[in-house]
DNA sequence: GGGTCTCGAGTTTTT
DNA sequence: CTCGAGACCC
C-alpha cells in the first residue's frame, strides 16, 4: 500500500485535520487500510511517536492484524525505529487499553499494580458469592426485596436452567450485569427504585415522555405528567389517560423495587469483593478506568500528554461506558471508525445509536466504495436493505477494479431453515458443480447450527472445518468422557460414571456389554471378574483391566494432569478418537482441557471432575481449542459474529435468524436506567420496555444479515425457502422471488426428501 | 386480512 | 408454563 493507491475518499480521511471526526466505513471499504494510513501519516509527517497514537479495536485478532500492517508499512517506508516502537505500543483492544491505564496509574487508582483479570467461572463464582451475601443481607433490610424473594421462591423455572441457579439468582445476576455495564451510578439507581412510590413515579415520567413523542399535543398526557398525581396511585385513579399509559400494577412496582434493590446491592458487593481481592472482570476494567480518568485531574493531565491521537475501530459497537472512556481521554485528535449497519453486539451492550448521535456532532467522512464484492452481490445488498432501510441505507459503489460476477452470482435456496439435511445437499451440489470446498463459507447465527451443519456435511462427504465456535466445551462429548473417566477413577461408588466410561473411547465396550456389566453392582467390585460373551467386548475389557486398576490405586495421590497423562498414555483413547471424522476438533478440545489441568497443578482428579460437572451444570462457556487451517480444502463454517471483518468467495447464509422468544419477566433499558417486571399483571411500563427491546433485537437481526451478505466476494446463497421466517420471506420478496427476480438471481430447489 | 386455535419449542452472539 | 408461529376459517 502507498498513499497513491488510496481512493479520494480514503485520502480525504488521511488528509483531514479536524480534531475529532467520524469515518463512516461501509463493508469492504478498506477501513483498516485507512486506519493504517492515518496512523502512518501521524507518525511519519505529524511528528508523533507510535507511543502517542492510541489505536483501539475490539478483538485481539483485529489488534494483531492492525499492528502487523502498521509495523510492516513503517518498515517498508524505512522508519524502522518507529516500527519497533509500534510493535510494543498502544495498538490494542479496548480492554487492554483500560488495563494499561489502570496499571500505569495504579497508585492513583488505589489498585495493586499486579491486579488480576478474571473471566469465566472464576468470575461467576465471585458474582454468585456477592449475590448470596447481598440477598441474605437485603432480606433483613428491605421489605421490598424480601417480598420479591418470597415471591420468587415459589416460582419454578421452566426449561433446563441449572437447578443450582434459582429463578431468583438468575434474575438478579442478569440485571446486575446489565446495570453494571450501563455506566450508571449505583446510588442513583437505588434512589430511583427505593420503593413502590419511587418506581411508579419513574415509570410515569418515562411513559409520558415516550407518549409525548407519539402524541405531542395530547392534553391527557399533560395531565399525567404531574408526577405527584402519579405517585398518589395512578393505577387506582385512572386519570383519563389512555389505559396503556396508566396501567401500572402497584404490586409489580413493589417487586421491581425489590429486584433493583437486590441487583444494586449485589453490584456494590461485587465491586467491594473485586477490590478486596484485586481481581476484576472486563466490565470493571472499563468502569474503573472511566472513574479514574473522570475523577483524577492528575491522571487526566498525564494522559493528555501521553495520547496525541486516539483512533477507534468498530466504534458502532461501543457501549455507553466505553463511550465515556473515549470521551474522558483528552486527545487532540480523535477518529471513530465504524458502520451503524454492522452493529451486532447488542448483547454486549453495544448501542449503535450512540455512534449515530456522534455522527451528528462530528464531521463525517464516508468511505463508500466497496473493494470486496462484485456488482451482483452489491445489487442484492442494495435491494434487500433498500427495502428495509430505504434512504437510511448507506449505498456502496462497486470498485472500478471489481471482477465481473459469475453467471449465477445470487442464489435463493428454497430449503426450510430447519432442513439442514437439504442445505447440506445443496452445498454438495455446489461442490459437484466445481466450486472448491475452501471457496465456500457457511455463516451461521449460532454455534448449535454450526455443529448441526457440520454433521450434515459429513454425511454428504463434504470436507469442512468449524471455526472459532464455542459449543460449550464442557458439554462436548470428549469433555464429558474425560469427566466420567476421572470420576470412575476416584469415586468407586459412581456406577453411572463408570458405565459411561466403559462405553467411551477410553474402553470401548458396546452398549450391550455395558448393560451386562451393570447386572452386577457395584461395578468397582464386579468388574474385575466380569466375563463377556462378545469377544470384541471381552478383549476391550481385558485391556481395560490391565491398566485401570493400577491407575485407580494411585489416582488419589496424583494431581489431575498426572492422572490425565496416565489415562491418555495407557488407554486406547487417542487411537479411537483419531478415527472420528471430527478428530481434529476433538483433539484440540482434549488438548485445551489438558492445558487447563496443567495450569492448576494443585487440583486433584476429584476436584477437577467436580469442576467439570459443576461447569456442565452451569452451562458455562469456554472457547474451543483453535483449529484454524488455511491450507485445508474444506468448507468453512463459522458464526456471523466471527466472520466480521473477513471476506469469502462464496457465502452461504443457511439459517434465517428467528428471534428466540423472550420469556423474561424482567425488561430493562439500562441506558435510561429503566427496569420493569411483570410478576403479577402486565404493566404498561413492562410492555413498553419489552417492545422497545424487541424492536432493537429485530433491527439487529437485519444488521446480522447485512454483515453476512457483505462478506461475499463473488457469490451469495441465501436459504429462504420452506416455512420461511419473516426475515427470510422479506429477503426473498426484496429480491423479487419468485417471479420478478432480476438478472443474476437464481433459484436452487431443495432436493426431495 | 384478521381472528382463533393448536402445537411445538424453550435466550443467541463474545472481548 | 407461556409465547408465538402457522394453520385454518371467515
Amino acid at each position: 500500500m502507498s498513499l497513491t493507491d488510496l481512493t479520494p475518499e480514503q485520502l480525504a480521511v488521511v488528509d483531514a485535520t479536524a480534531p475529532s471526526m467520524i469515518v463512516r466505513a461501509s463493508a469492504g471499504s478498506g477501513k483498516t487500510t485507512v486506519l493504517v494510513a492515518k496512523y502512518i501519516r501521524y507518525v511519519t509527517e505529524g511528528g508523533m511517536s507510535p507511543a502517542e497514537v492510541w489505536t483501539v479495536t475490539f478483538t485481539r485478532k483485529a489488534a494483531a492484524e492492525m499492528k502487523r500492517r502498521i509495523v510492516a508499512e513503517l518498515d517498508r517506508l524505512g522508519f524502522s525505529a518507529a516500527a519497533q516502537q509500534a510493535e510494543t505500543g498502544p495498538i490494542q483492544t479496548l480492554h487492554s487499553a483500560c488495563e494499561r491505564i489502570l496499571r500505569e496509574n495504579s497508585l492513583a487508582a488505589g489498585l495493586d499494580p499486579e491486579f488480576e483479570i478474571i473471566e469465566g467461572h472464576v468470575r461467576s463464582a465471585m458474582v454468585r458469592e456477592a449475590l448470596r451475601n447481598s440477598v441474605a443481607d437485603m432480606i433483613e433490610r428491605s421489605p421490598e426485596a424480601s417480598r420479591l424473594v418470597d415471591h420468587l421462591a415459589g416460582v419454578r423455572q421452566y426449561g433446563f436452567g441449572s437447578p443450582l441457579d434459582s429463578a431468583l439468582e438468575q434474575t438478579v445476576s442478569r440485571l446486575t450485569e446489565k446495570l453494571r455495564a450501563a455506566g450508571l451510578r449505583s446510588q442513583e439507581v437505588a434512589l430511583d427504585y427505593a420503593d413502590e412510590e419511587a418506581v411508579v413515579r419513574l415509570w410515569c415520567q418515562e411513559m409520558t415522555a415516550e407518549a409525548r413523542q407519539s402524541w405531542p399535543e395530547s392534553p391527557e398526557i399533560n395531565d399525567a405528567l404531574s408526577a405527584s398525581k402519579a405517585a398518589q396511585g395512578l393505577a387506582e385513579r385512572r386519570l383519563g389517560v389512555p389505559e396503556w399509559l396508566s396501567s401500572f400494577s402497584l404490586e409489580d412496582a413493589d417487586m421491581t423495587s425489590g429486584l433493583v434493590q437486590l441487583a444494586v446491592a449485589t453490584w456494590e458487593r461485587l465491586e467491594a469483593l473485586m477490590m478486596e481481592r484485586q481481581a476484576f472482570d472486563f466490565t470493571s476494567l472499563e468502569s474503573l478506568a472511566v472513574r479514574l480518568i473522570e475523577q483524577d485531574a492528575g491522571v487526566r493531565e498525564r494522559l493528555s500528554c501521553q495520547v496525541r491521537a486516539l483512533l477507534v475501530d468498530e466504534a458502532q459497537d461501543l457501549n455507553p461506558n466505553q463511550y465515556r472512556l473515549i470521551d474522558s481521554i483528552d486527545a487532540p485528535f480523535k477518529m471513530l471508525v465504524g458502520d451503524f449497519q454492522q452493529s451486532i453486539y447488542r448483547f454486549r451492550d453495544a448501542d449503535p445509536r450512540l455512534f449515530l448521535e456522534r455522527a451528528e456532532q462530528w464531521p463525517v467522512f464516508p468511505l463508500s466504495v466497496n473493494h470486496r464484492s462484485n456488482k451482483a452481490v452489491l445489487d442484492a445488498v442494495d435491494q434487500v436493505f433498500g427495502f428495509w432501510w430505504g434512504e437510511g441505507l448507506n449505498r456502496m459503489e462497486p470498485s472500478l477494479r471489481a471482477e465481473a460476477p459469475p453467471v449465477q452470482a445470487i442464489e435463493l435456496w428454497t430449503v426450510d431453515h430447519k432442513d439442514t439435511e437439504g442445505l447440506a445437499a445443496l452445498v454438495r451440489q455446489l461442490v459437484d458443480e466445481g466450486h472448491t470446498p475452501k471457496s465456500i463459507t457457511l455463516l451461521c447465527r449460532d454455534n448449535k447450527a454450526m455443529n448441526d451443519h457440520a454433521r450434515r456435511l459429513s454425511r454428504h462427504g463434504v470436507p469442512h472445518q468449524v471455526i472459532g465456535g464455542s459449543e460449550t466445551l464442557y458439554t462436548r462429548m470428549e469433555v464429558r468422557d474425560i469427566g466420567n473417566a476421572l470420576r470412575a477413577l476416584v469415586d468407586q461408588e459412581d456406577d453411572d460414571a463408570m458405565a459411561c466410561f466403559l462405553h467411551s473411547p477410553f474402553v470401548g465396550l458396546s452398549l450391550d456389554g455395558v448393560v451386562s456389566a451393570l447386572a452386577d453392582r457395584p461395578l468397582s467390585r464386579s468388574l474385575p471378574t466380569l466375563a463377556l460373551e462378545n469377544e470384541f467386548d471381552q478383549s476391550a475389557l481385558d485391556k481395560f483391566q490391565s491398566w485401570f486398576w493400577p491407575l485407580q490405586r494411585r489416582a488419589a495421590r496424583l494431581s489431575v494432569w498426572e492422572v490425565l497423562s496416565a489415562l491418555f498414555a495407557e488407554s486406547p483413547y487417542f487411537e479411537s478418537l483419531a478415527r472420528d471424522p471430527e478428530a481434529t476438533q476433538r483433539l484440540a478440545n482434549v488438548r485445551k482441557l489438558l492445558s487447563l489441568a496443567i495450569d492448576r497443578p494443585e487440583l486433584s482428579a476429584h476436584d477437577f471432575a467436580d469442576q467439570i460437572r459443576e461447569i456442565q451444570k452451569l452451562r458455562h462457556r469456554e472457547g474451543l481449542g483453535e483449529t484454524m487451517d488455511d491450507e485445508a480444502d474444506a468448507v468453512t463454517i463459522m458464526t456471523i459474529h466471527g466472520s466480521k471483518g473477513l471476506e469469502f468467495e462464496t457465502v452461504v447464509v443457511p439459517d434465517t435468524f428467528k428471534r428466540p422468544q423472550n420469556r423474561d419477566r424482567v425488561a430493562s433499558d439500562p441506558r435510561r436506567g429503566l427496569v420493569a417486571t411483570r410478576y403479577s399483571a402486565k404493566s404498561s411500563a413492562f410492555q413498553m420496555l419489552q417492545e422497545s427491546d424487541r424492536r432493537q433485537e429485530d433491527a439487529e437481526a437485519k444488521r446480522l444479515v447485512y454483515v453476512a451478505m457483505t462478506r461475499a466476494r463473488k457469490k451469495l446463497c441465501l436459504a429462504v425457502g420452506g416455512s420461511a421466517t419473516p426475515l427470510a420471506a422479506a429477503i426473498a420478496k426484496a429480491l423479487g422471488f419468485p417471479d420478478h427476480m432480476p438478472k443474476g438471481v437464481h433459484i436452487r430447489e431443495a432436493p426431495g426428501p
